[in-house]
DNA sequence: TTACTAATGAGAACAGTTCTCATTATGAAG
DNA sequence: CTTCATAATGAGAACTGTTCTCATTAGTAA
């Protein structure tokens, strides 16, 4: 099992609480690392090498996901994709494609996010709405596909 | 059948492609232009009133959101919501309560959309991406969790 | 080692959504 | 006002992504 500094940071993070960093998980890890944006169980299914089992993916991203390694991504229809949390990749946001359906993530020069922040703080307040985290989806058609 | 405004557009839009402005249409419409977020099709099922059954409503929903009447929106554990499109209820973003999952509307200053628009704007022209809408998706606590 | 517990694999179970098909409602033509 | 053609509906089966169960395997501490 390889060792990058990925890695080191997400066994940190899992051994913090007894949990282990396995097989299964490393993989997964790898496989969203090596990905220019969130990907499904299916789709780690199929880019996994040595084919984890499904129910594997699936516990995998859920225990990932509860311990802060990875964030959550709500895709069309009803499709969870799952990325690297943003302290292990940076902040960005995405472009998602109406056409085929693709997500990808775009990083924000940092004059713009900090605009985007005041925005995000500032229809917070009025909303009495205690915000934690951001992202600015942005629709429409990938360069492949326009 | 009422025939406020909002049934009228409806009803132009759907009849351009003559398609029927049915009873079970417009009380989708209507429950939607009630509620103060997006609403799935199970929440849809209960708020109805004379209780619609779910294959209907699930049909009317993929209807309407064709015709660019509602639009999807996303939420977590492979829920779909839906709500009024944008030119029927005015440009908006979304607080999304982590605890309880609920999805609530803001109205966004003009100011502040302006300066949205150009970031936007500005991502996309960087990654050959044409946009045709975006969302600012604010996660955090709504007042009644937090 | 030994013993204890975490994690896995396979598949059943579940939930949201879509599809099928027989029936009903609608609108146009006569 | 009928008749016809077809759009829309209702009920439930089917489908698909996700979660759960349970027996087995792997990892860790003593």
């Amino acid at each position: 099992m390889p060792n990058t500094s990925l890695d080191r940071e997400v066994e940190r993070r899992l051994s913090e609480r007894a949990i282990r960093y396995t097989r299964g998980r490393h993989a997964v890890v790898a496989a969203l690392a090596a990905a220019d944006g969130p990907l499904s169980a299916a789709e780690l299914h199929e880019t996994v090498e040595g084919s984890l089992p499904l129910s594997s993916i699936y516990r995998s991203l859920t225990v990932l996901e509860e311990v802060g390694v990875l964030a959550q991504h709500n895709s069309a229809k009803g499709l969870t994709r799952f990325e690297l949390a943003e302290w292990l990749k940076g902040h960005h946001h995405h472009l998602i494609c109406v056409e085929c359906g693709s997500v990808e993530d775009v990083l924000v020069a940092a004059q713009h996010e900090s605009q985007v922040d005041r925005i995000v703080d500032e229809i917070s307040r009025a909303a009495s709405f205690t915000p934690a985290n951001h992202a600015l989806e942005i629709e429409g058609r990938c360069s492949r596909c326009s």
